[in-house]
DNA sequence: GCCAACGTTGGC
DNA sequence: GCCAACGTTGGC
């Protein structure tokens, strides 16, 4: 299973907005970015990925589920820009900062450490179990 | 609020 | 098909 990592400025759409959404969850709509769509297209419903607030806090706060395979963007104008739906899952016990991140040697491969602008990131086995590490796991929504 | 990094657009 | 101009993202 591949995991992933998707960025929202929280006073957009935070990790709050989306557990309000509950169990139908919410499309992961706006992305209008290659290969931000590219990642979304090779996921697999029941894929994790972390949830990040940029901006405001820049730290991986919760986690979410893919519950609907890529499809059209309703809030785009051409069709050939896809999402998916996405679920809240779990929050992390501990929100890991950008900073914390950037510290940690595990991480320097991480898209998001290298400053890349990218929304929607693949995120490697070992760099997930790292990032969980440090957050001292899961708890309940 | 600034600006660097980066992706996209459009003229040639 | 190149590349300069422009717009956007996101950290600081």
């Amino acid at each position: 299973m591949a995991h992933w990592l998707f960025k929202s400025e929280p006073d957009v759409f935070s990790f709050d907005d989306l557990i309000a959404k509950g169990d139908k969850g919410e499309q992961w709509d706006g992305v209008r970015n290659y290969q931000a769509r590219n990642n979304m297209r090779a996921m697999k419903v029941g894929e994790r990925g972390f949830f990040y607030h940029s901006n405001i806090g820049k730290e991986v706060v919760g986690i979410c589920e893919v519950i609907a395979p890529a499809h059209p963007d309703s809030t785009a104008d051409d069709p050939k820009w896809e999402c998916v739906d996405l679920k809240a899952v779990a929050w992390v016990v501990n929100p890991v900062t950008l900073d914390d991140a950037k510290a940690e040697p595990r991480l320097k491969d991480m898209i998001l450490v290298n400053n890349s602008r990218l929304s929607v990131q693949p995120v490697s086995d070992a760099e997930w179990q790292v990032i969980l590490e440090m957050a001292g796991g899961t708890r309940a929504i």
